[in-house]
RNA sequence: GGAGGGGUGCCCGAGUGGUUAAAGGGGACGGGCUGUAAACCCGUUAGCUAUGCUUACGUUGGUUCGAAUCCAACCCCCUCCA
């Protein structure tokens, strides 16, 4: 199988620029791709996760893939699929973001020596020391006004009658020129990106074309979303994360563990490594059941990113909670001493404690919508406390808050 | 700078003096049904020391027994003109 059937089989690819010249290429060369990831948040979340996959894929057949840190880029902000003006971070932010962002991709590509081993590079590097005016001559010529009008990015925030600022408006053309750099710099002929970056992607081909008469390729992933249509990615707390201090990989899993029947194959394909003959057996098999499926899911995407052991401890977690028979010692866990009991100890604010609701007045509604158990009984008083003889195997006290959260209050 | 339109709860959006903590929808959360799924049905969706109190309709003042609703100033957004 050639590195293009299982993209497609995988279901990575969206468009190309020049499909069957870039499959020619992919065959019998080594290349060099990269990606821009922008760091805008604290991590990266699932939306992101297509890519890294791709570029896993690209590896894992030989190429070298190169992430691009948009450290200079962020400090524009891309209008691409965005409602409103992205508030501008300070450069200290971007700086801690992208450290942060760094560490995904260690864990998920290859930065050990080989011949084809990752690599990062920050367009701050370029972009940062521009002149303005030699930019303007050199390569602003190249754009005309009447095509940026035209993309989609623009249009859209245009038609909704949403500002876009001229800063932003630049971003397509810096991100084009990236391409160019890492073109002349690396050798990188492939750009590959969201289909929300299409636009951008071409215009980066573009340019090279016309300042070095010399053909690179683009290549978009289709956008996650789910069966619903709904973008991929949020849970109850928001965003799922890539990093496991802000999405414990129980949660992780959980969520791979919740997907829609619809949606298991297609991210089995996309989102684990199981091989290709191992899924087709699957997808055609009648005798695997769905939920078992999704465990497997759920299990080699953890693993991938928070390792095995780590995706083997979510599923126990997820096991013992689910079967209802015991209680995890991984569940998160209050302390509570011998004198707080002195006063009553009210479990609605148990559960503001440990977070499951954001007010006293939220978590005593969930109380009265019967979403609350103490020990896996409805708690039918919103003014239920805690007491010592509430203690299980004279131990613990679970409380759960609807039917997958739930910790664990231990007295010492 | 001029003319006009607009800023309502997480989001969209109704409401132009009085049971308005604010219709309706979306989302989210909880319950039911199930399979930790989907669909569907029901409920919740400002806070608090809670049969009451406090804070809320861009901001600040004013009119009024009473304002999201009327008046003034200011801030922000959009459209057209210069």
């Amino acid at each position: 199988m050639t590195l293009f059937e299982e993209l497609k089989f995988r279901g990575f690819i969206n468009q190309c620029t020049d499909e069957s010249t870039l499959d020619k290429i992919i065959k019998k060369n080594s290349i060099s791709l990269y990606i821009g990831f922008d760091c805008t948040a604290k991590s990266l979340h699932v939306g992101s996760l297509i890519q890294i996959m791709i570029m896993r894929l690209f590896q894992k057949y030989g190429h070298t893939p190169i992430v691009l840190i948009g450290k200079g880029t962020t400090r524009i902000g891309d209008p691409s699929g965005k409602d409103e003006t992205r508030k501008m971070l300070s450069e200290k932010e971007i700086g801690q973001n992208a450290d942060n962002i760094k560490k995904v991709f260690n864990k998920l590509l290859t930065f050990k020596l080989n011949n084809n081993k990752a690599i990062f590079r920050d367009n701050s590097k370029w972009l940062a020391k521009l002149n303005y005016v030699d930019f303007l001559r050199e390569y602003g010529k190249h754009f005309t006004i009447n095509k940026m009008l035209s993309f989609d990015s623009v249009k859209l925030r245009l038609d909704r009658e949403q500002s876009l600022s001229f800063v932003e408006f630049n971003y397509m053309i810096f991100q084009a020129y990236d391409f160019y750099e890492l073109f002349v710099r690396e050798n990188c002929i492939l750009q590959i990106g969201g289909s929300d970056q299409w636009g951008n992607i071409v215009n980066g081909v573009e340019l090279i074309r016309r300042t070095k008469a010399k053909e690179s390729f683009g290549l978009t992933t289709p956008l996650l979303t789910n069966a619903n249509g709904e973008k991929m990615g949020k849970t109850a707390d928001g965003a799922v994360w890539l990093d496991e201090k802000l999405l414990s990989p129980y949660d992780y899993w959980q969520f791979w563990r919740n997907v829609d029947d619809r949606d298991v194959i297609r991210f089995i394909k996309l989102f684990t490594d199981m091989n290709v003959k191992k899924i087709k057996e699957v997808e055609v098999s009648k005798s695997i059941d769905i939920n078992e499926l999704k465990s497997i899911l759920a299990d080699e995407a953890t693993a991938l990113l928070h390792g095995k052991e780590n995706a083997k401890k979510a599923k126990d977690v997820a096991n013992k909670v689910f079967s209802g028979k015991s209680i995890s010692d991984d569940l998160p866990t209050l302390k509570l001493k011998n004198n707080d009991f002195n006063e009553k100890v009210l479990i609605y604010q148990l559960i503001v404690n440990v977070g499951f609701a954001s007010s006293n007045s939220e978590s005593r509604k969930l109380i009265r919508g019967k979403g609350v158990k103490k020990n896996r009984e409805i708690i039918e008083d919103e003014m239920t406390e805690i007491l010592k003889n509430d203690l299980l195997d004279n131990k613990e006290i679970l409380i759960s808050v609807g039917k997958k959260k739930h910790f664990r209050v231990i007295i010492k």
